[in-house]
DNA sequence: ACCTGAACACCGTTCAAGT
DNA sequence: ACCTGAACACCGTTCAAGT
């Protein structure tokens, strides 16, 4: 009875509630945890309960991934081209560092969504107001990638490691065992140079925010000069 | 009996007979229908005899990404460091698509294999020898993230479509349907720009080795630049 | 000592039976 | 008409039983 009045208490489901109990499970204890019968049991329903709302597993990842982008601030206005995009890919990566999982689903999923093509469209209106020709915007968005949507794809990204949540640990480069120091020499080397370039003592890993925010000036100052140029594919 | 005469024929298991076999079998049926009683039953053995060569499925991927780094062609020398690095990240995005399915299992891997570290040590020295400190190589690194290894998370990737392999479609921008188009104005305007920039009538979609080589050369001649202006953090 | 069939603890999803 | 338990066709991996 104490059931009963629970369930009459309990929230009917709908697809917003389970898209955001998803990304709370998924944030919480790993996109690997993610799975029907996990979240059907995470809401208190019988898994095939969910079928009603979306219409598999792939689709709850899209529309998890529309509640991310949903999260991304909106462009700010009345500044050039380089701050407006700069400032929204800074927030988007804000928001993906929130979602770890996020990145991955993107990757994986075929990238349709309405909530991330909104997105990409108000990224190219930006650059056309900017006064980049169509031609260059769109080889512009090819180069950005994944970048556009605030993350990087680094090869050494400890937040992709499988459950990890939370803030990033310092990355690899810092303290190599001696064994894969004396392998891979060159890696070591500016793996020393990365640990002591702030003059502590400390190890401290790389800086995520830095090189994130390195790779993407170094883009967007070149994309400006193309811009500068006239440059043209002239294809 | 028949039997038996092949089982004597058959070659012996080994740790690189399967990891040959696995590879072969995610190119050709693509990732998802890698599983260790498919390869298993592809090799004509029992599942459990995997486990004598592999610790487990995550280490076969591990193997697997070994395989396809190991085929990626060695460093030109006698060129400046630019040419070079071009030369053999344009080798490994070749190797890289004829394995649709490694990008995403590197990504997803914590990324500590020797045959990686190999790669990326040697890039780092050639950076090192053309000439930039440290520290640049260090944020270049960053920088780079997994388009040095070849691969460049477009949104928009085709060859990122589970299951498919071959040579990667056209990518969606050409001929988006009316009601996307209205929708999203600003990307439908590349699109359509995408499509007619050759002059031709018909549909193209997006030139991907064009695409990759612009968004390289964006960074490497940035990358240039920062050296040839003696670039430091200075943190 | 080696090998392996059966079993365990999971999946996503279908479908028919129950209300 | 709606809901759902059981079932189906899979997983990766453990483990004990067989040789």
């Amino acid at each position: 009875m104490a059931e009963q009045a629970e369930t009459l208490r309990r929230t009917p489901l709908s697809r917003d509630r389970i898209l955001r109990a998803a990304v709370a499970l998924a944030d919480g204890a790993g996109i690997e945890s993610l799975s029907m019968r996990n979240l059907a049991q995470e809401l208190g329903v019988v898994p095939m309960a969910l079928y009603k709302h979306v219409a598999n597993k792939d689709e709850l990842l899209d529309g998890m991934i529309d509640v991310v982008v949903g999260e991304i601030e909106p462009l700010t206005t009345g500044v050039g081209w380089q701050p407006a995009i700069r400032r929204r890919v800074l927030s988007a990566r804000q928001v993906l560092r929130r979602h770890p999982w996020a990145s991955l689903a993107i990757e994986s999923r075929t990238m349709a969504t309405p909530a991330v093509l909104g997105y990409l469209d108000s990224m190219i209106g930006a650059l056309r107001a900017g006064g980049l020709s169509t031609d260059l915007t769109h080889h512009v968005m090819h180069a950005m990638g994944s970048r556009i949507l605030g993350f990087s794809q680094e090869l050494f990204d400890a937040s992709r490691q499988a459950g990890r949540t939370g803030p990033a640990a310092p990355t690899p480069p810092a303290s190599l065992p001696p064994e894969v120091a004396a392998r891979f020499p060159h890696v070591a080397e500016i793996a020393e140079a990365a640990s002591h370039d702030d003059g502590s003592v400390v190890r401290q890993g790389c800086d995520d925010q830095f090189e994130f925010e390195f790779a993407l000036d170094l883009l967007l100052d070149g994309i400006e000069r193309l811009r500068a140029q006239g440059w043209t594919s002239a294809r």
